[in-house]
DNA sequence: GTCCCACCATGAAAATTTTCTTGACCAGGC
DNA sequence: GCCTGGTCAAGAAAATTTTCATGGTGGGAC
């Protein structure tokens, strides 16, 4: 009212008749107020013309990326939904590099002190590949957790928080799906199974190997790098002289060391063996084209960021688990193998 | 002393001698302290056995990404590259995804108010695309401003802030001179010149070329996808049946499109014309592998969360400018021109 | 029905942070 | 040389946030 005079938290307190505490209280949305009490100051507020939403403090929530060296397209994608929806309630994201071994014990973690402060950070997005202890030590604070589950090292236990998972398991039982479509039966899946989200894949296209009553056959290369993995499993099974006519990657990366491995040995993709992907990253960047599974990863992120934000309302629920579904993407790169193409056309 | 009795900061004052502010002055780095009571009051403090370093607030610089629907590899790893640094001195990093006009006056731009509220973030990266205005608008703020200088709009003016960039211009010209090396003089920049990475890239070939006598030849299609433009860029120039046998592009996403249109047209990379891209993003992944210009991005990311911090400590220094190089990376996308070769066995 | 206990919203008080004020110091102009 | 204005560190005061204490409420046991 006055000529511009500011008007103080204090003031308002006293316009609505409770206390400095309160107001602080609503305004920060830190600690419970009664929706009666909040509503009262929110109007006593807009009476003196005072911008509450203007002295809200943002409130933040930490992206983790563990063990992981760099940022890979990957984590992009669900650091970037998770910004995106984090943002349209007011949150915004920190983003903070984790590494540690699964084995250490959780009250041994060493873990950034920003983290532990419970007043810098109202919760965690986990992404990258995590482990039990660090949800154990996480659960010793109040924050709000919220994990991408694919990628948690197992065994690892339900608990009080959330998990995100995209469908892989249905993504690579698709995936086989389509290649028996073909027509194919001797196809093989290359991928370490020590990986979970390796494992996953593997159990839908077991459960569609199975189905068809042909023998789930895996290449396991021991090495980490996923190409790397590709290109030295698809080595070997061509140089064993087993019959394969599709290899299905466990991901787009395995794949692309698979076309590697595939035209060193004069071999061409898709006339002389189908490839199949999963996750739709380097997909559109090969020649011929991918087939593979598109999993959205935005909606993975988004969905972290919403478990993470609607905990923080009601912090004691138990844990969910929210399932994203995956697609799949037929490109270039599978055919009718050789064997029921010369059959074909012997017929026509 | 006493046993386990909490010790406040007021406590430490007293016993420091000094006011209540200070302590807070000292323990969150806000504002300025002497060093001699920095000192004193530091020195109280172990004394009493209360350990500052728990209580400092973290600080937290944003990380712009500016007007890119997506986070890029590109991005990705100047965000690793940042946020690296900035643990490393107690900084954490907040992402934050911003898309503005750039010809929108600085005053009206939608600025999100974590961004303009003083308390929360100190500084700023600013990577992605980004234009004079916000430079402006950011310049009213008390907040360090460090930009990926390459990147942006121009025109553009120095100010109060520092720029860092990696050395496109002298990546243009190594690897223009890495192809003329090899014998080629028809070599064809493909590459929007209205965006500044492109242009800067241009610049180095165009101060090859002309050291070579040869002209500077730009295809420049106009259209934003680099992959897309590329593609489209190739075939217009193949179909004029102008002379041409090296293709320099702009990006590596760029030179995927190169690769996919020469193919398109029955022509083998290198043996008919030979690919040179340039960030070594893509490379690693085509076939061949693109002989490219690497961008050593992670010091890009370290570079410019440095230069945010110094000035934190410095606010009042004029804009400085900070150049990461680059280097040649050689793949198998270039081998001497038909012409040479053919020149050459004849001779034999 | 009544007692007990746990929980929770709230105000009061304490602690901390931010703003305002002061006095010291320095550079430049007269 | 002396005044003036500007800058800046630091304390004082104000404002805000956090912690602590209290009283009310509701659910379950007896």
């Amino acid at each position: 009212m006055a000529k511009g005079k500011k008007i103080r938290l204090q003031d308002l307190a006293r316009a609505a008749g409770v206390s400095g505490a309160t107001v602080s209280r609503v305004v920060n949305r830190t600690g419970k107020v009664s929706p009666a009490l909040e509503a009262r100051v929110q109007r006593v507020a807009d009476r003196l013309k005072l911008d509450l939403a203007a002295r809200v403090k943002p409130r933040l929530i930490g992206f983790v990326l563990g063990n992981r060296p760099l940022l890979h397209p990957f984590h992009s994608r669900i650091l970037a939904g998770c910004e995106a929806a984090c943002v349209e309630q007011g949150y915004h994201v920190v983003f903070l590099s984790l590494n540690y071994r699964p084995d250490t014990p959780a009250e041994a973690l060493d873990i950034p002190r920003v983290m532990l402060r419970q007043d810098i950070l109202d919760g965690f997005v986990l992404a990258g590949i995590h482990s039990q202890n660090l949800l154990d030590r996480l659960a010793q604070t109040s924050a709000a957790v919220a994990v991408q589950g694919n990628n948690v090292q197992r065994p690892w236990h339900e608990g009080r928080y959330d998990a995100v998972y995209y469908d892989d398991v249905e993504g690579g039982y698709a995936m086989t799906r389509h290649l028996q479509g073909l027509g194919h039966r001797d196809i093989w899946f290359v991928g370490n199974r020590q990986y979970p989200w390796f494992d996953r894949c593997y159990d839908g296209y077991a459960r569609a190997m199975s189905e068809a009553d042909t023998p789930a056959r895996v290449v396991a290369p021991d090495c980490e790098a996923p190409r790397e993995a590709g290109y030295r499993g698809t080595i070997s099974l061509l140089a064993e002289g087993t019959p394969v006519t599709a290899i299905f990657a466990g991901s787009d990366a395995t794949a692309q060391g698979v076309y590697e491995a595939v035209r060193e040995a004069g071999l061409r993709v898709p006339e002389d063996i189908s490839v199949g992907g999963l996750d739709d990253i380097e997909a559109g960047t090969m020649h011929p084209r991918l087939d593979t599974v598109r999993i959205e990863l935005e909606d993975v992120g988004r969905a972290l960021a919403d478990c993470v934000m609607s905990r923080l309302e009601a912090p004691h629920l138990e844990g969910r688990r929210v399932m994203i579904p995956t697609t799949l993407v037929t490109g270039a790169s599978s055919a009718p193998p050789r064997r029921a193409r010369m059959a074909r056309a012997r017929r026509a």
